[in-house]
DNA sequence: CGGCAGGCGGTTA
DNA sequence: TAACCGCCTGCC
């Protein structure tokens, strides 16, 4: 089965997940719902490998997506009528489209994303990821071992990320080596709040999570397309393509409900992954 | 180079 | 509206 509208460099470096690495040989590892998995998409065709606990001595690729991962990667949905939609809904965003165009919007764990984005605050990328590796190799379980493709990283342990109860009995002196900075009694606090109560609907009652984070939550570990997350880029895209004042954030979430309606999630990754790309461009 | 501001996918009080 | 942690980048 050919996969289309899918890069998955794309997918996995976008923002939206934190826990995916490019290998040498261009596949990308990954841990999903406690499986490592590497996958290699070429031709429009996926293959994957998968190990976890109960893997049995040698990991071997194959063409078989499960349910979980292929629902984990939105496989079901179809991002090509959705692009062509909003194409003819707007100009701005079609001509913004093509820098994203391999761009899914995962289905991620709710916890593991309430995680990663009270962490990514006034954060960046590549610390994000070491923030929440670090995180996941301190008080996570390991799921196993991967080699990686060819041998390349012989004996590489992979940890899930830690249960909120783990988490929410630990003190911020534990957190002191993974360097979280102030973040690391919000993770604490909210840690406590979910394993208590669970997870609001109201994400901003959480310790540590405003409008921004928020809204990621939303869309990356609830599938809520509709989100609209307004960060320091999309505020810079909406006033250079929109020409909305950068401070006019309700004019910006009012407009993006207006005009994209339920896919102003993925409105938002083409616009971020334009800017973000093209932005050396003129 | 080496040291030092300034910035970063924001939130809080 | 200013602190907040820590790391990275750019500038001198």
């Amino acid at each position: 089965m050919k996969i289309k509208d899918f890069i998955p460099g794309q997918t996995f470096d976008c923002g939206q997940c934190f826990r995916w690495s490019e290998e040498p040989d261009g596949s990308w590892t990954g841990i999903v719902m406690n499986n490592i998995v590497n996958m290699r998409f070429e031709d429009g065709k996926l293959t994957c490998c998968i190990i976890n606990k109960s893997s049995s001595a040698e990991p071997e690729y194959t063409d078989e997506i499960p349910e979980w991962l292929s629902n984990y990667l939105d496989l079901g949905t179809d991002y090509g009528s959705i692009k062509s939609l909003l194409s003819q809904k707007d100009k701005v965003i079609e001509k913004c489209i093509p820098y994203g165009e391999g761009i899914r919007i995962l289905r991620q764990d709710l916890w593991e994303t309430i995680v990663s984005f009270i962490i990514s605050q006034n954060n960046n990328i590549p610390r994000i990821k070491k923030c929440i590796d670090s995180l996941a190799e301190l008080a996570g379980e390991c799921v196993g071992t991967y080699d990686g493709p060819d041998g390349s990283h012989p004996g590489k342990k992979y940890y899930a990320l830690p249960t909120a109860e783990k988490l929410a009995g630990m003190s911020t002196e534990d957190l002191g080596p993974i360097h979280l900075g102030y973040r690391d009694k919000y993770l604490i606090e909210t840690a406590g709040q979910v394993a208590g109560a669970g997870v609001p609907d109201d994400l901003t009652e959480l310790q540590g999570v405003g409008p921004k984070v928020a809204n990621c939550i939303d869309l990356f570990g609830r599938h809520n397309m509709a989100a609209f997350p307004i960060d320091v880029w999309v505020k810079r895209v909406m006033n250079r393509l929109y020409g909305f004042d950068e401070n006019d954030v309700r004019g910006m979430a009012d407009f993006a409900k207006e005009k994209f309606g339920e896919y102003g999630g993925i409105v938002q990754q083409y616009l971020f992954h334009y800017v973000r790309t093209a932005s050396s461009e003129k």
